[in-house]
DNA sequence: CTGGATCCCTATGGATACTG
DNA sequence: CAGTATCCATAGGGATCCAG
């Protein structure tokens, strides 16, 4: 659907757009799921172990990195791979579904940085 | 920047990433900015004073669009219109520089909409 | 109509300790 | 290391009433 600023658009194709934008919001919402996304994609290491990540994200505590990974899971967003070591470690890799979004995530990233020069200008 | 998936980006690349994302996400954040966008830039009516647009997000309720307005204004994203009619009535209108998000928005929905796809078909 | 003030309940999320 | 459980403080957000 292309969103154009347009007169007497009908409720319906408003109401279908809405939707449409609350599941996005849903499921990537809040503080942390693009960053998670973010840093899995560029991984800055070889691999991305939860410890790793908890590091990686500046603020994020494991409590979270759990929750939020745990929701990207089910919506397979993500893949949990469990490596048999002693003691066990988790790898967490972004599954061709979630890379989807990636695109996504790359435009909103553009215009923060955007925004940052010209914060940054005045 | 470009996101890329590949090996050993530098911590200071993917830093400032993070912090450009975490940017949009705390001016674009939370359930209703982007329904504001959207239903402000759909234009179902004439004009979007205040109730009009309670009215038109459904779930959304006076006291949170009011804060809401008061943001995205306050980061010149929207503007506010007084018409000094009897009773007053306010206008919302995007600006410009609201209107420079609006294909990101787009690319969101876009999104969503190939997710409500997916999730129907199954 | 616009939108602030108040009350109140719940979800969010941090710190810490604990288990496998 | 990975993750869960517990405790606890605070923010989010609904309902309602009120004033300009």
């Amino acid at each position: 659907m292309k969103v154009k600023s347009r007169r007497n658009v009908s409720a319906e194709q408003c109401n279908e757009a809405m939707l449409a934008l609350r599941d996005s919001i849903e499921i990537w919402g809040g503080k942390w799921k693009l960053m998670i996304l973010l840093y899995l994609t560029i991984k800055v290491k070889e691999k991305n172990f939860f410890m790793e990540i908890v590091r990686g994200i500046p603020g994020i505590s494991g409590k979270m990195l759990s929750k939020e990974l745990k929701d990207l899971e089910m919506n397979k967003l993500v893949e949990r791979i469990v490596h048999t070591t002693a003691p066990i470690t988790v790898e967490y890799a972004i599954t061709e579904y979630g890379k989807s979004f990636v695109p996504v995530a790359e435009k909103l990233l553009q215009w923060g940085m955007s925004h940052r020069e010209l914060i940054k200008a005045k």
